[in-house]
DNA sequence: ATCCTCCCCTAC
DNA sequence: TAAGGTAGGGGAGGAT
């Protein structure tokens, strides 16, 4: 086994390998009897968990030889050279005595020898805090004081941000799996074992551990102050998304993506430079935006740490000695902080952590620099600060920074690409050739100064010939300066790059290339494509082999969005069914906004939840903490059109997955397969409009993606309204539970705001004047009690559910129209027409979707029947007959008619 | 092969 | 006390 290159590395664990497995041999393993089948699981030594397997001996020892078989090893004590402990479930002792151990299912090993190779084990984790610790990197205190302020210059200088991407989210969870800890021992309870199914993760999301338990407090339950905080409590939607600095900050994402696109499409930009010519791509990025903005308006605090987030940062006291190793303070502040100056990460604080850490830091760091002058006789550094300054949010001045340097850019650039509200990428090509190639740095200070002239924050500017170049440099930028790394300098600059400071590279893959030895971009590079791809996915792969060698292809654009949704993963806290039934109301409701916002209707709705894995308050206050992701999803033929018909599904998914209630921790509501809401009528799918610099003309051109992959053609605008070339019947699920017909529930107010005739329809179809004998005889064979009623609407809500002479399920009509379509092979108008009201009134409570279905269900009982061919065209007549007239009423209902 | 569903990962 | 969102890329595995 040969990995193209590290090859010492591979060698010594080879080597190391092979001892553990001679010593096994030696040790007279019985295992070994089958003959070796492949090398699968070379490098792993695995030990079994005791429990697995729950006493059936003989799987076990089967599992145990497979492994063998297939080039593992395994030992029956639990030694340190045990790579992997193999098990099904775990209790909390385990969990504490294992924390710093790989965890694995067994189905890691089946996946594997199913794949042919050994599969990234994380994926198979039982729990993620278990992998979390495993990769500890240095998270050392920086010593290194070095906080020069760079002015514009290539020249290399000192690293000022040699810090993991994501450590902020490492540390956070090795603190709280630290308090996770101190909950084991003083807690005791076991955990249930978990026995999703397989195809669910297994997994903890990565929200940490639960809070350490005070005694005084028991965290069964939220306290008062949590649950008056809670999503059941009044307006909690409406403050919450007015607070969350996440999702302000994804919409802003989207306003100037949006923005960005118009103006594109208004007033084009020619293409400024030759296709495949070289280009020289800016990437601009505010410092420290948040805090930089805070800082602008108070200058007083422009050379101590300052970080941004809610809390206030009166909680507790960090000058006082106490405890200093994150393990078991339980009254630090779980605040998150968005944005933190320089100084402050210089303590080692970090854009997401908690307040309470990065308090413990500053201080901390204030006491060793108290004691390293005191014992060099002197005072402490003037720079160096006690304690954090806190300050809270403005989003109003965020927003406005964020303008003016879009403005700026879209000015300045060829293209643009958003990233974020605080960043982004521009082509500046054409400057270039404009001022000449050497002036890169030169427009590049300019860009500074004039974004700083503008918002009083700095920016920093990276410059390469592609953007995960421009990237790169950025980072060797920051703070408050520029970087160019020049194309015959970037195997240099790359060489020694942490893999985690290429773009795409976070948390989980950062770990496993961790595992494999690999920790710089030259590491990555010694990887062959094709090992990439083996290793990470085709996808990821092929990107990685790529950046890691600062070869980038994709261009400057913007595409247009295809879903819109809204989660809330905090202060969830159900008690009752109808509490999570309410919110799930309510975030109907604003996801319904954000359509509308959008102007476009949705073809498909997703339902995430998150449930909880452990009992008892997280760590957070008020936070998921640990839980299991799930989510359902369903196509609808129609566009979603009202809140109600987007809460109907959301609720029927809800149900769906099955979760109760109290173990609700987050709720999610997307929206995709896009449509534009004028030209719903039309079934119009939504293009994948794409503003790119990649074709001649191409700054504002628009892009059909799905086009493309025929025959390409540009399209002037936005405006144009071309229809799809290929309506493309969308796979729609049937009813999967029995679908309980619902009451009416007609909105009788917003009848009276429409136009009288209109008004006259709908209640001409919700009150048929026909009279109405009708069918019981030739249909039923039961006589019931008719049910629904007839007269004018009550502006109460109808109780009784819609039904077709008693039905009231889906499966009951089915059975009914089986019945029926067996009963004669030629069907009477009166039964045909009792359907059809039946049809018109599901349609007119937006229930087309059902009304379709049972349309359908008779057609397959009509092909499923015993009458011939020509017997069954009065039903096939009937069939159609139905499917006209219902257009009709969804025009009332949706302003369209369905596809079928 | 290609699509769909249910995830996971990443970035800000 | 606190406001852990959101959109896109992509992979695994099953259905078609
Ligand atoms: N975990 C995070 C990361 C970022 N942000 C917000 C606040 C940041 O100010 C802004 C921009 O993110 P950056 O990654 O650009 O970080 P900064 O601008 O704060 O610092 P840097 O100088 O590293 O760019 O997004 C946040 O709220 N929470
Ligand atoms: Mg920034
Ligand atoms: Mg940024």
């Amino acid at each position: 086994m040969s990995y193209d290159g590290f090859g010492e590395y591979m060698a010594i664990k080879l080597d190391k390998q092979q001892k553990q497995h001679a010593e096994y041999l030696q040790s007279g393993g019985s295992l070994n009897q089958g003959t070796q089948k492949s090398r699968v699981l070379d490098g792993v030594t695995m030990w079994f968990d005791g429990l697995l397997g729950h006493g059936e001996g003989d799987s076990l020892l089967d599992m145990k030889r497979l492994c063998v078989e297939h080039g593992g090893v395994v030992i029956d004590m639990l030694t340190l050279n045990v790579t992997h402990i193999i098990a099904t479930h775990l209790t909390d002792r385990k969990i504490e005595l294992w924390k710093n151990r790989r965890i694995v299912d067994p189905a890691w090993i089946h996946e594997s020898l199913k794949a042919g190779r050994l599969l990234p084990w994380q994926r198979y984790g039982l729990i993620q805090k278990s992998r979390a610790s495993l990769f500890v990197p240095v998270l050392a205190q920086r010593a290194s004081t070095s906080g020069t302020v760079s002015s514009a210059s290539s020249a290399p200088r000192q690293n000022e941000t040699n810090v993991d991407t994501g450590a902020a989210a490492l540390d956070r969870i090795e603190q709280e799996a630290a308090q996770f800890k101190q909950s084991v021992l003083q807690s005791g309870k076991p955990h249930s074992p978990s026995k999703g199914r397989t195809s669910r993760s297994m997994e903890a999301t990565r929200y940490g551990a639960p809070k350490l338990q005070d005694p005084n407090q028991p965290n069964r339950e939220s306290s008062d102050f949590a649950m008056k905080n809670s999503a059941t409590s009044a307006g909690f939607l409406t403050k919450y998304y007015e607070s969350s600095r996440l999702s302000k900050i994804s919409n802003w994402k989207s306003d100037l993506r949006d923005f960005v696109v118009q103006l594109q499409s208004e007033s084009p930009k020619p293409a400024a430079t030759k296709p495949g010519s070289l280009k020289t791509i800016m990437h601009i990025d505010m410092d420290c935006f948040f805090a930089s903005v805070a800082i602008r308006e108070r200058p007083e605090l422009k050379n101590k740490p300052v970080v941004v987030c809610h809390s206030r940062g009166t909680g507790a006291e960090f000058n006082e000695a106490g405890p200093q190793d994150g393990s078991s303070n339980t009254n630090m502040s779980t605040s998150e902080i968005a944005s933190c100056n320089y100084i402050a990460r210089r303590h080692g604080v970090k854009n997401g952590m908690f307040l309470g850490k990065a308090q413990q830091l500053v201080s901390q760091y204030y006491q060793q620099q108290q004691q390293l002058a005191n014992s060099e006789g002197r005072k402490v550094d003037e720079e160096c600060h006690p304690t954090v300054s806190c300050v809270p949010y403005d989003f109003e001045k965020y927003d406005q920074v964020s303008k003016a340097l879009y403005k700026i850019l879209y000015e300045m650039g060829d293209a643009l690409m958003v990233v974020s509200c605080d960043e982004a990428y521009i082509d500046v090509s054409s400057k270039v050739l404009e001022r000449g190639v050497g002036q890169e740095l030169i427009l590049a200070e300019k860009i500074r100064e004039d974004v700083f002239l503008a918002t009083g924050c700095t920016a920093s500017v990276g410059i390469g010939e592609n953007m995960v170049i421009a990237r790169v440099a950025t980072k060797k930028a920051k703070p408050n300066g520029a970087f160019m790394i020049s194309g015959d300098q970037v195997e240099q600059e790359f060489s020694s790059l942490s893999v985690g400071d290429l773009p795409g590279v976070g948390y989980v893959l950062k770990a496993q290339m961790d595992d494999l030895g690999i920790r710089t971009c030259k590491d990555l590079s010694l990887l062959s494509a094709a090992k990439c791809k083996e290793k990470f996915g085709d996808a990821v792969g092929l990107k990685l082999y790529q950046f890691c060698r600062g070869i980038d292809n994709r261009p400057l654009e913007n595409k247009s969005r295809q879903t819109v949704g809204a989660e809330v993963n905090w202060g969830v806290r159900f008690q009752t069914t109808e509490e999570a039934q309410t919110f799930i109301r309510e975030l109907s409701a604003e996801v319904c906004t954000r359509l509308d916002k959008s102007g476009v209707q949705g073809k498909h709705i997703t339902l995430k939840l998150k449930k909880k894995l452990y009992d008892g308050e997280p760590h957070k206050f008020l936070g998921c903490g640990p839980c299991t992701d799930m989510s359902k999803s369903k196509s609808v033929e129609m566009p979603i059109a009202n809140v109600a018909q987007m809460a109907k599904e959301a609720l029927a998914l809800f149900r769906d997955l099955n979760v109760a209630a109290p173990d609700v921790r987050g709720v999610g509501i997307h929206v995709s397969k896009l449509v534009n809401k004028g030209a719903a009528s039309k079934g119009q799918t939504m293009l994948r409009f794409t503003s790119s610099d990649t074709k001649p003309a191409s700054f504002g051109s628009v892009r059909d993606e799905e086009e493309d992959k025929s025959k390409s053609k540009s399209m002037s605008n936005l405006a144009d309204e071309t229809d799809f070339p290929v309506a493309k019947k969308p796979r729609v699920s049937a009813p999967s539970a029995d679908t309980l017909f619902p009451a009416s529930q007609i909105d009788w107010s917003i009848l009276e705001h429409l136009p009288p005739d209109i008004q006259a329809e709908i209640l001409a179809l919700r009150n048929p004047s026909q009279p109405e004998p009708l069918a019981e005889k030739a249909l039923d064979k039961v006589n019931e009690p008719e049910q629904h009623p007839r007269n004018i609407p009550n502006l109460k809500h109808e109780l009784e559910p819609l039904n077709l002479i008693g039905r009231t399920t889906f499966s009951e009509v089915s059975a009914l129209l089986k019945d029926w379509v067996a009963s004669t092979h030629s069907p009477q108008l009166q039964d045909a027409l009792q359907l059809r009201e039946f049809l018109k009134a599901l349609t007119l409570n937006w229930e087309g979707e059902l009304c379709l279905n049972v349309i359908r269900q008779l057609g397959r009982a009509v092909d499923g029947s015993r009458w011939k061919r020509d017997e069954k065209e009065g039903w096939m007549k009937v069939v159609s007959v139905l499917k006209e007239d219902i257009g009709t009423y969804f025009e009332v209902t949706y302003g369209s008619r369905p596809k079928m």
